[in-house]
DNA sequence: ATTCATGCAAATGCTTTGCATCATT
DNA sequence: AATGATGCAAAGCATTTGCATGAAT
C-alpha cells in the first residue's frame, strides 16, 4: 500500500475529509522516523502554502481520531507527534543533543498483557522514553 | 531519616543554599505519590508567602542538582516533578479524569541493563507511562 | 562581604481560537 | 447547498527572565 492509499483510507476511515494540507502533514509524519515536533513539521512544509495553525488543527484532528500519537520531546513541553502505527517503537534521547535513536521491538508486551488482566484499567497507549547521553556527547565535557 | 534531614542532605549534596521556599517545596514533592504539576504545588502553598515564579526557579534547580524528576502529565504540554528516589516507580493515568495508579515495580530493569551493555548510550533515567481507561471513566459513556 | 534566592512585572514561546473565506462532500 | 477546512490575526496559558531587594553562606 502506498502512502496516498494509506492516507486515503485513514481519512475515510475518520470520516475526516481529504484535502491537500492534510495529505501533506500525513505525508511527512508517514517518513519521519521518530515523533517529531510542529516546528520541524512546519519547516519542511516551508515551500508549501499552509498556515501554521493549520498544521496544528490538522495533528489535532488526526490525534483525536487516533490516526496520531501525541507525545513530548524529552522533558521538555514541545509536543510532538508520530503516525500511531501497529507497530509501536520506543526511543532514546539524548538528554543534551536531542538526537533521537529508535529501539528495535518493545520490551512491554508481556507486561501489559499483565496489567490488562489485572489492573481494573482499559489499557490504551503506552509512552516508553529511555533517556541517556548519546556516544559524541559523552566524550564532550560542556 | 525525617523529611528535614532529607531535605537538608538534598541542598548540602547539591550546593544549593537552604531557604524556607525550598524546604516547603521539597516537603510537597517527598509527601507526594506520584508526579505533580505546577500548579498543584503553587496551591498547597496558599497560606505560604511565596512567588510562582519562586516555584518554578526552585524545581528548576532541583532538577538541575538531580533531585527532582520533571515529565509531563499525559498527553498535555504541562510539566510534572517528582523526586528522584532511588526506587522509582511507574503509573497508570486515565485519559479521560487524569487519575494516577502508582504500579509497584519497575519492569525495565533487565532492559535497561541490557541496553547499558549493546546502545553505546550513557543510559540516564527512563520514563514509562501507561494510559488507559480507569474503571469508573470506562462505565461512563462520554 | 559575597554569593545566591526571591518578588514582581514584563516578556517569551508554544498552542489555541474567532471569524471570514474557501474547498470538499 | 451544506458541512467542514483554512488563513489570518489575536488571544491564551504555562513558563522564563531582568532587575532590584533580601537572605544565606
Amino acid at each position: 500500500m502506498t502512502v496516498k492509499e494509506d492516507y486515503e483510507k485513514a481519512m475515510l476511515e475518520s470520516g475526516l475529509k481529504m484535502t491537500i494540507r492534510r495529505e501533506l502533514v500525513y505525508h511527512i509524519l508517514y517518513h519521519a522516523e521518530f515523533p517529531i515536533d510542529v516546528e520541524s513539521i512546519y519547516k519542511k512544509l516551508i515551500h508549501e502554502k499552509i498556515n501554521l495553525s493549520t498544521v496544528y488543527r490538522t495533528l489535532e484532528s488526526f490525534v483525536a481520531k487516533g490516526i496520531v500519537k501525541k507525545g513530548n520531546l524529552g522533558n521538555t513541553s514541545v509536543a510532538t507527534y508520530e503516525l500511531n502505527r501497529k507497530e509501536h517503537k520506543h526511543h532514546i534521547v539524548c538528554v543534551k543533543c536531542h538526537q533521537v535513536v529508535t529501539l528495535s521491538g518493545c520490551p512491554l508486551e508481556q507486561y501489559v498483557k499483565h496489567l490488562k488482566e489485572t489492573s481494573g484499567f482499559e489499557i490504551l497507549e503506552h509512552k516508553l522514553e529511555i533517556q541517556g547521553m548519546c556516544p559524541s556527547c559523552k566524550n564532550k565535557d560542556c
